[in-house]
RNA sequence: GGGCGGGUAGCUCAGUUGGGAGAGCACCGGCCUUACAAGCCGGGGGUCACAGGUUCAAGCCCUGUUCCGCCUACCA
C-alpha cells in the first residue's frame, strides 16, 4: 500500500471488521500453544447459554476479556481464551418444547430418546448464534477449542465428579423439601428461586380443640396447605396457651385430629402465636415435623393439582383450591378474618411461575465441606476477588451455604449415573453403565431418570474444558487460569461452585483473580429487560457505530464497582474518537514516505521540542495503560489513551509539526519529525489495539514499515527501542511553557472576539533568562499555533501601550492592538481574572497566617502553599498593573 | 430482618495513603485554518445529600440522619 493512497475521509467500519476478523482466524492468531517457553495466560469464557443471544451483559463481559487477552498477547504471553457454551438444561428444554408445541407435538409423545435427539438437532441448527455474535464483537477466543457442556469429554468429567463425590459421601439422596416449579416440572436449587414481594393476604383460621374446650387461631398466607397440616405448634413459653387442657385440634374441612405441639421456633409476636404445621409444603414446617416425628402429607401434587390426600378438593388447581377452601371456611364460620399482607414469594428464575415448596426425593451435594476450602483460598489471597468489596458477599454466602439440590426432573442434561437393581433395590453409582448388580447379580438395572443441574457441569468448566480427567498438556500450561471475568449475578451460581470443585478435584484454585464487573443498565439506570422494553441490542449498536466505538464505550465506562448506564449517545461520542484516530492516521500517512525509510528514531538527534515532548508523553501513556490494565481499571486505561491521542497527539503535536512537515524548516528536520510521527503512530496503534482491534489493524496495514498483524506487535514498553519513549522532564517543562504562552494568546483572542484570521503581533517579557531563551528557541511554534505576524521576547521594560495582556508562569504576554481591542472588554476580562486569582490567593494567605498550619503540616506542603502564594501574588500584581494601564489609556 | 453500594457541574460519572474539585456530553461565543464540521479555538457552570465530630487541613476518616439502588433471608 503506498502512502499516496489516501485513506477515506471518514472511517467506515463495516467491511473492515469482517475482513480483519476473517484474516485473524485464517492466520491462527487466536490459537494458544499447548507447550511454550512463553508465559501462559488463560481465561475461560463464562459459557453463555446455548439458547442465548448476545445482550449488553455478554458484550461487556467479553469485551473486557478480549481487551485482556489481546493486551497479554502484545506483552508476549501465550494466551488461551477458552470459548464455549453451556447446555442450559431447563431453558433449552423449554425452547424445544415450545417448538414442539407449535407443531402440535410434545416430548411425551416423542419419548425421551427421540426428544433428546431433537434437542441436539436444534442445538446444531440454532445453538451457534451467540458464537457468531461474539465474533462480531471481535472476541479473540481460540475457537478451535470451543467446548460444550454436553460434549463427550465434559460429560465424562461430570460422571467422574459425581461418582467420586458420592463415594466420598458428599453426594446423597433423600426426601427433603425442595423448590418445585410446576411449569418446568422440576426441582430447583435455592439459588434458582427469585423472591419477589407481593400483596397477599393473611388468613386467620379457627382450629377447634378436639375436646371442645375452645379453639386456637392460626394465620397463614397459603390456606390451601391446611389440608396437609399434621400439627398446630405453639411456643412453649407462650403464656396465652399455658393453661389449655387440649392436646389436639380438629383440622377443619378434613375433620381430622392433629396434635398441638410445642416448639421454640414459633414466634409469639406474630399473629396469635399459633402456627399450623405442614411438613410436606413448607421448609420450616418440614424441620418442625422432623423434630416432632410428624407425618408429612402431600396435598399438592407435582403437577400443581391437589392430590388424593386433599379429599374432596382432589384434582383442583392449587390456586383455585385456595379460593374454595377460604370460601368453605367462611361458610363454616371458621374464618376469623383476612388481612392484607405483603410477603415474599418465590418464583422460578426461568419461567417466573410461583414456586411451591414440595417434599420430594432428590440428590444433594453436601456443600459445607467444599465451601471451607473455597473460603480459605480467598482468605489466603490465593484467589483475589476484584474489587475486594465482593469478598464480603462471597464469605457471607459461603458461610451460610446450604446443601445443593442437583437433580432436575427434565430430560435435557447429564443423566445421573445411578442405577437401582430391581431385584434387591441396591443403588449403584458408577462412571460406566453397570451390567449386573454387584450385590445380587441381578440384571435388571434401572437408571435414575433425573438429570443434573446445568451448573453442576459449569462448575467444572475451568478444568473440564482443558481435558480433565485426563492429564493434558493444556491443563499443565493453563491451569489455574489467570483470571475469571464475570458479572456479580453469577458469583454464587457459578464462581463459588467452580472454586469448590476446582479445589476439590484439581487440588488447586481455578483462577488467580476474579474480576467482578458491573451490570449494564439503560441510560436511566434501569435494568434492561424485555418487558420494560428498554433493551439495547448490542448488534444494532455495532451496526450503527462500529464494533470499535462500542467496545471503547464499554471499556471507558467500566469503572470498578459501578453499574454502566448505556445509551447510544455515548457510543456516538466514541465513534468520533475512532474517526479522530482515523484522520490523524490519514494525515500522518500523507507525510510518511513509503520507501527507503529508516525508522530508527534514535538516529535523528537532536529532536525538536514537539518531537521530544510527544515521545515523553507517549511513554507516560504507555505506562498508564499498562498499569491500569494490570489492575483491571479498564476505564482509566481507556481514558489515558483517549486523552493522549486526542488532546496531546492530535491537538498539540500534529498541529505543532505542520510547518516542519510542509517543508518550511528544511529536509533534515522534516526527516527527523517524520520518524517520530511514524513511531508515535505505530505505538499508539498498539496501545489502542486491545480496545479497538479493527481500526488499528486497518491502519497498521496502511502504515509503511509494519509487518503482519498488529496482533503480533510488541507492546511499546517491551520493544528494543523503548528507551526512545522514556520520560523527558526537560521536554515536558519546556513544552508546558510554550503551551502556556499559546493558550494565553488564544485566550485573549477568544475573549476579545478577535478574528482567527487576523495575525497578531505579540511581545513577551520575562525576567528569567532561561525562560526567555526557551521561548525564543520555539517562537516558530508559537507564531504558528497562535497565528502571529510578529513575535518578540525581551526583558521587562517599557510596556507597550494599548495592549491586552495575559500572565503565564514567569512571563507576561502583550498583545498591542491599538484600534482592535475593546478597552471596556479588556477591563472586564482583567477584572474577572483578578477576582479569580484573588480568591485563590486569599485561601493561600489564610493558610500561611495560621500558625498551627505552619507548625503541624509537613514542610513540603507548607512550601508548596508558599510557592503558590508567591506566584499568585505576582500574577495578581501584574494583572493589576495591566488593568491600571488600560484604565489610564481609556482616560 | 441481615448485608452491600451510591448521592460531586444541566446529564453520565472520575477523584487509590486527608493538603490545588476534574473529565466526557450538553450549553454559550468565535471559526469551512489544505487530517478530521464525526472538526478547531475560547468560555461559563459545583455549600462534593444533610447534621455533627476528628484534624493545622475533610469530597476523602468517624458518628448520626435522609433519599436511591441492589443482593440475601424459613415470620407463618
Amino acid at each position: 500500500m503506498s502512502s499516496t493512497d489516501l485513506l477515506d475521509k471518514a472511517y467506515e467500519p463495516y467491511d473492515v471488521e469482517k475482513r480483519w476478523y476473517d484474516f485473524w482466524e485464517k492466520e491462527g492468531l487466536f490459537a494458544a500453544t499447548e507447550k511454550s517457553e512463553q508465559k501462559g495466560y488463560s481465561i475461560v469464557i463464562p459459557p453463555p447459554n446455548v439458547t442465548g443471544v448476545l445482550h449488553m451483559g455478554h458484550a461487556l463481559n467479553n469485551t473486557l476479556q478480549d481487551i485482556l487477552c489481546r493486551y497479554r498477547r502484545l506483552r508476549g504471553d501465550n494466551v488461551l481464551w477458552m470459548p464455549g457454551t453451556d447446555h442450559a438444561g431447563i431453558a433449552t428444554q423449554n425452547v424445544v418444547e415450545k417448538k414442539l408445541a407449535s407443531e402440535g407435538n410434545d416430548r411425551h409423545q416423542l419419548g425421551r430418546e427421540k426428544f433428546i435427539e431433537t434437542v441436539w438437532k436444534w442445538r446444531k441448527e440454532y445453538g451457534g448464534q451467540i458464537i457468531h455474535q461474539l465474533k462480531r464483537l471481535g472476541a479473540s477466543c481460540d475457537w478451535n477449542r470451543e467446548r460444550f457442556t454436553m460434549d463427550e469429554g465434559l460429560s465424562r468429567a461430570v460422571r467422574k465428579v459425581f461418582v467420586q463425590l458420592y463415594n466420598e459421601g458428599l453426594i446423597y439422596r433423600g426426601n427433603y423439601i425442595i423448590n418445585w416449579c410446576h411449569r418446568c416440572h422440576t426441582a430447583l436449587a435455592d439459588l434458582e428461586v427469585e423472591h419477589e414481594e407481593i400483596d397477599g393476604n393473611l388468613y386467620h383460621i379457627r382450629y377447634p380443640f378436639a375436646d371442645g374446650s375452645g379453639e386456637i387461631i392460626v394465620a397463614t398466607t397459603r390456606p390451601e396447605t391446611m389440608l396437609g397440616d399434621t400439627a398446630v405448634a405453639i411456643n412453649p413459653d407462650d403464656e396465652r396457651y399455658s393453661n389449655i387442657g387440649a392436646t389436639e385440634v380438629i383440622l377443619p374441612l378434613m375433620n381430622k385430629k392433629i396434635p398441638i405441639i410445642k416448639d421454640k421456633y414459633v414466634d409469639m409476636s406474630f399473629g396469635t402465636g399459633g402456627l399450623k404445621v405442614t411438613p410436606a409444603h413448607d421448609p420450616n414446617d418440614f424441620e418442625i415435623g422432623t423434630r416432632h416425628n410428624l407425618p408429612a402429607v402431600k396435598v399438592i401434587g407435582d403437577d400443581g393439582l391437589m392430590t388424593d390426600e386433599a379429599g374432596e378438593f382432589k384434582g383442583l388447581d392449587r390456586f383455585e383450591c385456595r379460593e374454595i377452601v377460604v370460601d368453605k371456611l367462611r361458610k363454616e364460620g371458621l374464618l376469623e378474618k383476612i388481612e392484607p399482607h405483603k410477603h415474599n414469594v418465590g418464583h422460578c428464575y426461568r419461567c417466573k411461575t410461583i414456586i411451591e415448596p414440595n417434599l420430594s426425593k432428590q440428590w444433594f451435594v453436601s456443600a459445607k465441606p467444599l465451601a471451607e476450602k473455597a473460603m480459605d483460598a480467598v482468605r489466603n489471597n490465593e484467589t483475589k476477588i476484584i474489587p475486594e468489596t465482593w469478598n464480603k458477599t462471597y464469605f457471607e454466602w459461603m458461610n451460610n451455604i446450604r446443601d445443593w439440590c442437583i437433580s432436575r426432573q427434565i430430560w435435557w442434561g447429564h443423566q445421573i449415573p445411578a442405577w437401582t437393581c430391581e431385584t434387591c433395590q441396591k443403588v449403584i453409582v458408577a462412571t460406566n453403565t453397570p451390567e449386573t448388580c454387584p450385590d445380587c447379580g441381578g440384571k435388571n438395572l434401572i437408571q435414575e431418570t433425573d438429570v443434573l443441574d446445568t451448573w453442576f457441569s459449569s462448575a467444572l468448566w475451568p478444568f473440564s474444558t482443558m481435558g480433565w480427567p485426563d492429564e493434558t498438556p493444556l491443563l499443565k500450561t493453563f491451569y489455574p487460569t489467570s483470571v475469571l471475568i464475570t458479572g456479580f449475578d453469577i458469583l454464587f451460581f457459578w464462581v463459588a461452585r467452580m472454586m469448590m470443585m476446582g479445589i476439590h478435584f484439581m487440588g488447586d484454585i481455578p483462577f488467580k483473580d476474579v474480576y467482578v464487573h458491573a451490570l449494564v443498565r439503560d441510560e436511566h439506570g434501569k435494568k434492561m429487560s424485555k418487558s420494560t422494553g428498554n433493551v439495547i441490542d448490542p448488534l444494532s449498536v455495532i451496526e450503527e457505530y462500529g464494533t470499535d466505538a462500542f467496545r471503547f464505550t464499554l471499556a471507558a465506562f467500566a469503572a470498578q464497582g459501578r453499574d454502566i448506564k448505556m445509551s447510544e449517545k455515548r457510543v456516538e461520542g466514541y465513534r468520533h474518537f475512532v474517526n479522530k484516530l482515523w484522520n490523524a492516521a490519514r494525515f500522518a500517512l500523507m507525510h510518511i514516505p513509503n520507501s527507503n525509510f529508516e525508522f530508527q528514531v534514535s538516529s535523528f538527534k537532536p529532536l525538536s521540542l514537539p518531537d521530544r515532548w510527544i515521545l515523553s508523553r507517549l511513554g507516560k501513556a504507555t505506562e498508564t495503560v499498562a498499569e491500569n490494565l494490570d489492575t483491571y481499571k479498564f476505564n482509566d486505561a481507556a481514558g489515558a489513551v483517549y486523552q493522549f491521542v486526542w488532546h496531546e497527539f492530535c491537538d498539540w503535536y500534529l498541529e505543532a509539526i505542520k510547518p516542519v512537515l510542509y517543508g518550511n524548516e528544511g529536509q533534515e528536520k522534516k526527516d527527523a519529525t517524520t520518524r517520530v510521527l511514524w513511531r508515535v503512530l505505530r505505538d499508539t496503534l498498539v496501545l489502542l489495539h486491545p480496545f479497538m482491534p479493527f481500526v488499528t489493524e486497518e491502519i497498521w496495514h496502511k502504515l509503511p514499515g509494519t509487518e503482519g498483524s498488529v496482533m503480533k506487535a510488541v507492546f511499546p514498553s517491551d520493544t528494543p527501542d523503548a528507551a526512545d519513549v522514556a520520560y523527558n522532564a526537560e521536554a515536558e517543562s519546556e513544552m508546558e511553557l510554550v503551551i502556556g504562552i499559546i493558550t494565553g494568546i488564544r485566550n485573549i483572542r477568544g475573549e476579545m472576539n478577535i478574528s482567527p484570521s487576523l495575525a497578531l503581533e505579540v511581545l513577551v517579557q520575562s525576567q528569567d533568562k532561561k525562560i526567555r531563551e526557551t521561548i525564543q528557541q520555539h517562537q516558530d511554534i508559537i507564531t504558528h499555533l497562535a497565528r502571529l505576524s510578529s513575535f518578540s521576547v525581551e526583558q521587562p521594560g517599557e510596556r507597550p501601550k494599548a495592549s491586552a495582556t495575559a500572565i503565564t508562569e514567569g512571563a507576561t504576554i502583550f498583545l498591542p492592538l491599538e484600534g482592535i481591542i475593546d478597552f471596556a472588554k479588556e477591563t472586564e476580562r482583567l477584572e474577572k481574572e483578578i477576582d479569580k486569582v484573588t480568591k485563590e490567593l486569599t485561601g493561600a494567605s489564610k493558610k500561611l497566617s495560621n500558625e498551627d498550619f505552619l507548625a503541624k503540616a509537613p514542610e513540603s506542603v507548607v512550601e508548596k502553599v508558599r510557592e503558590k502564594h508567591e506566584t499568585l501574588a505576582e500574577k495578581r500584581q501584574k494583572l493589576q498593573l495591566n488593568l491600571d494601564k488600560i484604565k489610564e489609556i481609556k482616560k
